[in-house]
RNA sequence: GGGCGUAUAGCUCAGCCGGCUAGAGCGCCGCCCUGAUAAGGCGGAGGUCCCUGGUUCGAGUCCAGGUACGCCCA
């Protein structure tokens, strides 16, 4: 408490030093506790409501900060829920004095009429003249405005409509426990949270448009007559005696009727309309128009299965249906929700949104990328489990989706379609093709229907999309690709027509089980295929028709995988894979499993000889891996010794089956031995290190001329494409090549000739007329001329 | 100010109940292959798992505190 000429100050504490140079002449005459005022009552600073019962006195609050202003806050019971709920328990009555234009009224008679935002500069400049100003700051805090029109608002107080949701909160609570939630924390962290903390719910607006609420009360406000609610068109045609044919205004409002108890009074609809909210919240049955029509529709299909839509409905739809799904029907209105996270822009500050205008049209992404670009984008993304995603049309991963997706599906198919039209093929679906390859195919076609069907189940989309991805990959880069011989007949009409049949019946059933992701490419290919109607008709496929047969699977992937080793170490040495190498032995547990597989790796490797052993010493050295989570717990502090011995190599085997690993001996359920491939050796060891590539990398003469000869195929065949040729075209073939290599080409000349279609391998110059190539073979030069020969 | 999330490679993200040398795709670089060809395959480099402390034989993972960002609320 300050005072200065007999004027006393009282201000809190914490705010004393913002009011330095007001205070510059006062001196410090008494500190009091805030409390000491409750109760005292003041003089209004202006007139319109002295005779307020019970008003102008202090009272005390917790949520007024002492450190803000003077610590010392005005109440206004009707622009603030806090000063309302406070003057209400200190017996002060609510009083509205500004209009619904935001207009002071009659009341305040100075400002009758004025905005109020518009009213500020004169009422400082009133309050400085009567002196009753010390300090005119601006505080900057967030003001609540317009979301659409970003105007400011002013929280007023008005009568309005609730559900009494506090009511029936404890159960909503239940129910929510029931729901399965994508990701898991919106049950109990988001939406659960905001479900204990939940108000009664204010369900109208005073607007115009919306569906008015069906409430008619007497025009008298003494009447005794009751509320009316009318539940339907019926009730209203039985109450007021007319046909009711719209339900919105203005034409309901004419609806009228005398209020039977006051002569006089008419019972007039309430002006209020309902919050949009309320009637997204009456989706399940409003929709159907239950409980009018569609009962048995109505009650077999809610609960709805499953919702999905934006994190923040949990305060908006999800709530809504949740609060009338337990209001109406005591349970919870869907069993499963999706919650999607949102679109960030490509730097992550702000969420793209309308009000930002920060986005491409969808339109036009569907235009440059494709539809299904975008919804796999978005499927295999973390927004479907409520993660944020930084987006940007213009950038490489919507491209991606195209070029590892799309493209590849539809290269198969493209595949297909080619070598089918020229043979002029028919294929029917069937799986049960004997043909090593094509089981394989089918057996991993049946877990890919499994595993997505599991997948799709859990609502783990971006697991149903990675095992497409990789099902398309083995497709494409190894069932095609290692059975393209077949699509031309090299092994028989039999072989022929069950490749065909095969890739028909894996490419149909993966547009199947594709298409709820990319609904667009996958109808193409299937109505292409079959030449039935959409794809989207079709029941999801049969996993129990195509073969079972896990370990066929396995043990091709594992021979896909031998394969990338052979290759890598391929590279590793700089041998080309055109130059064929004697041998390549695969040496692990198991191998000689993959017996019936070896010619696929021979033809993939581009080896003469696979050999399988399971002798493992004589390739391999092992490394222990102990189980660590079964031993941890059991040794404690000796797991860093074993763990040490393991890194150094200090262990040994034992005859009983168990190893001694520094101090401590391990039972065989307690490691496992994985390889590791010799030093020295060109060996590598397979990913999962149960076995080992050893790739022979002795280059005889015979090996390397043979290596030439294909070097020779490959760039004819390029130069009859460059010549523009017809894959059927014969040619005569003139070869000048240098001596290193011309021994090569005439031991291989009969394979070389078949290989371009030539009639006739010529040594020499080109003739005149010839298209030429002037390239390079082995170490030397190389002159390739060659011409069609005229067709008989 | 409160609640709920998120933070891992240049980028976009996986990584379960704590356990092996932290993974994928893209991009970059290199190599290869091609009867799907303005495709395709193989490899390499690239990591302070946001920071600090704690629990533990062992932490990207659990706990506490902090920082940054997002959503919701006030």
């Amino acid at each position: 408490m300050y005072e200065e000429n007999g004027t006393r100050y009282v201000l809190g504490a914490g705010t004393v030093a913002k009011y330095k140079k007001e205070l510059e002449g006062a001196t410090l005459v008494d500190t009091v506790k805030g409390s000491t005022f409750v109760g005292r009552t003041y003089e209004p600073l202006f007139p319109y409501f002295a005779d307020q019962p019970n008003a102008f006195r202090v009272l005390g609050a917790d949520f007024v900060d002492t450190e803000e202003g003077t610590g010392v806050v005005h109440m206004a019971p009707g622009f603030g829920e806090d000063d309302q709920i406070i003057c209400e328990e200190n017996g002060i009555d609510v009083v509205v004095p500004v209009d619904d234009s935001g207009r002071f009224t009659e009341a305040v008679t100075d400002w009758a009429g004025v905005n109020v935002f518009d009213a500020n500069k004169p009422i400082i400049q009133h309050l400085k003249e009567q002196g009753a100003l010390v300090k005119h700051e601006t505080y900057e805090h967030n003001y609540p405005h317009c979301w659409r029109t970003d105007e400011p608002l002013i929280y007023k107080a008005l009568g309005s409509w609730y559900v009494r949701v506090t009511d029936f909160r404890d159960r909503m609570v239940a129910h929510n426990q029931k729901i399965r939630w994508i990701p898991e924390h919106i049950r109990d962290g988001q939406f659960g949270k905001w479900l204990e903390g939940a108000r009664d719910w204010s369900i109208s607006r005073n607007r115009f448009w919306g569906t008015p609420i069906p409430v008619w009360k007497s025009d008298d406000p003494e009447s005794p007559t009751p509320p009316e609610c009318y539940g339907s068109i019926a009730e209203l045609e039985e109450a007021f005696g007319v046909e009711v044919k719209d339900l919105h205004r203005p034409a309901i409002d004419e609806l009228t009727r005398p209020d039977p108890n006051v002569p006089g009074a008419t019972m007039r609809r309430v002006p209020e309309v309902l919050d949009c909210w309320f009637e997204s919240g009456s989706m399940p049955f409003a929709q159907v128009h239950y409980p009018f029509e569609n009962k048995d529709w109505f009650e077999h299909h809610f609960p709805g299965d499953f919702i999905v839509e934006y994190v923040a409905q949990t305060r908006g739809w999800f709530y809504t249906l949740m609060v009338l799904g337990t209001a109406l029907f005591d349970c919870a209105p869907f069993r499963n929700c999706i919650c999607h996270g949102i679109l960030l822009e490509p730097d992550g500050k702000r969420k793209l949104g309308k009000r930002y205008g920060n986005y491409s049209s969808p339109d036009e992404v569907f235009d440059t990328r494709g539809s299904d670009a975008l919804r796999w984008y978005m499927m295999a993304s973390p927004i479907m489990r409520g993660g944020d995603l930084r987006f940007d049309s213009s950038d490489a991963g919507l491209g991606d989706v195209t070029r590892l997706v799309l493209n590849p599906i539809w290269n198969a198919y493209y595949f297909f379609t080619l070598y089918a039209n020229i043979d002029g093929v028919r294929a029917t679906f069937r799986t049960d093709s004997d043909q090593l390859l094509d089981r394989y195919i089918l057996a991993k076609t049946r877990e890919l229907v499994e595993n997505v069907a599991t997948e799709m189940d859990d609502y783990d989309l971006a697991g149903a999309c990675a095992e497409i991805t990789a099902f398309i990959d083995a497709l494409n880069n190894w069932y095609i690709r290692r059975s393209r011989g077949r699509f031309w007949g090299e092994s028989g009409a039999e072989a022929e027509q069950s490749a065909y049949d095969t890739l028909y019946t894996v490419l149909v059933t993966v547009c199947q089980v594709t298409a709820p992701l990319l609904p667009l490419i996958t109808d193409a290919v299937y109505m292409g295929l079959t030449g039935d109607d959409s794809v989207h008709l079709t029941d999801w496929p049969d996993a129990e028709s195509f073969p079972l047969d896990h370990e066929l699977v396995a043990d091709m992937d594992r021979v896909r995988e031998a394969c990338s080793t052979a290759l890598a170490l391929r590279e590793e040495h700089g041998l080309r894979t055109r130059l064929p190498l004697a041998s390549l032995m695969i040496a692990g547990h198991d191998a000689t499993r993959l017996e019936p597989l070896k010619h696929l790796v021979q033809s993939e490797v581009n080896v003469k000889a696979v050999e399988l052993t399971e002798d493992l010493e004589a390739h391999a050295t092992f490394v222990l891996s102990p189980d660590r989570r079964k031993l941890g717990p059991k040794l404690g502090a000796a797991m860093k010794d074993v763990i040490a011995a393991t890194r150094s190599g200090a262990w040994t085997k034992n005859d009983d089956g168990t190893v001694t690993a520094g101090e401590v001996t391990l039972q065989p359920d307690e490691y496992e031995l994985k390889l590791e491939s010799k030093e020295g050796e060109t060996s590598a060891a397979l990913k999962g290190n149960d076995a080992v590539v050893v790739l022979d990398v002795d280059v005889t003469p015979e090996l390397e001329a043979e290596g030439w000869a294909r070097d020779l195929v490959r760039k004819v065949q390029q130069a009859r494409k460059e010549a523009d040729l017809n894959v059927t075209d014969r040619i005569v073939l003139a070869v000048d090549v240098h001596e290193g290599c011309r021994a090569a080409i005439e031991t291989h000349a009969a394979y070389i000739r078949e290989q371009v279609l030539a009639t006739e391998l010529v040594f020499g110059a080109p003739e005149d007329g010839m298209h030429t190539v002037e390239t390079t073979l082995g170490a030397g030069a190389l002159g390739l001329g060659l011409r069609v020969v005229t067709s008989s």
